[in-house]
DNA sequence: GACGATCCTGTACTTCAGTCCAATAGGCGT
DNA sequence: ACGCCTATTGGACTGAAGTACAGGATCGTC
């Protein structure tokens, strides 16, 4: 576990025994506070109470604080209100009364790149999506991928989709310094200069 | 981290270097084999070689050792087979050869309750599911492009059909200075990281 | 006149992308 | 055994991208 101080964010500020115990040495901060922290913490946990948008309060959260990983705790939690937390990009949901140990134990999950979700939430967002007829393919695959490795194409397409190189390597498992190697050769073998270049012949919009 | 024992199930009962790295006193055991465990393991890695069905392979694998959380490790992973295999109940889902130091923050990530899920795979698992109304799609150039001012529009076009920084200025005989703050805005208000994904957001080929 | 929005520009800085040098290892075909 | 291809990785470097500070000019609105 980080040692690292915790921040809890909640409408004003206030600190619950049960996440002092969790955390002995987190801050609280409210929501409309204008006090702003020294350096960004490791983990971020909203404070939901009933009736507030759990998005709205992610953003502002954002806003402030940059890109941390977010655990929303909830008063009265629902599976609509973590759906919509979880699409506002939450890494985990609770129940505001958890135990310290459970808080404890979500924030390792969380901290460790894991996410924390109710199993019923999951089990609906898996039948939502057995449904979705799967997308379209991408640009005709002879076209660009043809010319590729197999591991060459995995990278193409991470990287068109946007990602940035330490991405593409924490998802394929490698190191970046591999990736720059496969995209080196992906933009030479398709003649372009860029990811952005590459990521429009990938979706057909530009011929190579 | 559990001390118990790992078990990695694999067709041939095989036991990747990197597995053993990570646990050193993990077993291996094939899917054929009849072999079977004097106690059921903190937790199950399987091993999907390409072209296996997730969902079989967990399936055997309960009936083997009843209800573990499975982590699984494919050679070619995709959204649509870590679909098929949470859907059979797996907790996580990563690639082969991952990293031992991976490894291992998987299985602690899984053993304290959470799940190992791509973020790309979460993101499609909540359009799918999620009711709460959606931003509308980009893509309509209205879309974006309402959001901007007419100078914005012109620059985000440019960089999104891939020209550099330098040949937007040209192009548009000013600065490369103007540019980039130009960039920025549009980055800022579209909630962009970079022109790539200016660029997606623009071809319609990513959500706001 | 004051103000805000928009457009334009500068210096300076950090981070990322991309490239060039190098290397090892495994698989496969000859 | 050898050569080639692919995958992987490192260090080092340059240039581009992106951001943060700052500022001026024009135009429309109050």
């Amino acid at each position: 576990m980080s040692d690292k101080v915790h921040c809890f964010i909640s409408q004003k500020g206030e600190l619950l025994p049960r996440w002092q115990e969790a955390f002995p040495q987190a801050v609280a901060c409210g929501l409309e506070s204008k006090v702003s922290h020294g350096s960004t913490p490791p983990l971020a946990w909203a404070h939901l109470p009933t009736g507030v948008a759990g998005a709205q309060v992610l953003d502002a959260i954002r806003k402030r604080l940059g890109d941390v990983p977010i655990v929303v705790l909830s008063d009265q939690p629902t599976d609509e209100e973590a759906l919509s937390c979880f699409a506002a990009g939450a890494r985990g949901y609770c129940n505001t009364h958890a135990t310290a140990e459970l808080l404890r134990r979500v924030a390792d999950v969380v901290l460790q790149g894991g996410l924390w979700i109710g199993e019923s939430l999951m089990q609906r967002l898996l039948q939502g999506t057995a449904r979705i007829p799967m997308p379209a393919p991408v640009g005709a695959p002879s076209d660009w991928a043809a010319l590729l490795t197999e591991r060459e194409r995995e990278v193409a397409l991470a990287v068109a989709e946007g990602a940035s190189n330490k991405e593409v390597a924490r998802r394929l498992s490698i190191t970046e310094r591999t990736v720059k190697a496969h995209a080196g050769a992906i933009f030479e073998k398709l003649g372009v200069r860029d990811r952005l270049q590459l990521s429009l012949v990938v979706h057909g919009r530009q011929r190579r």
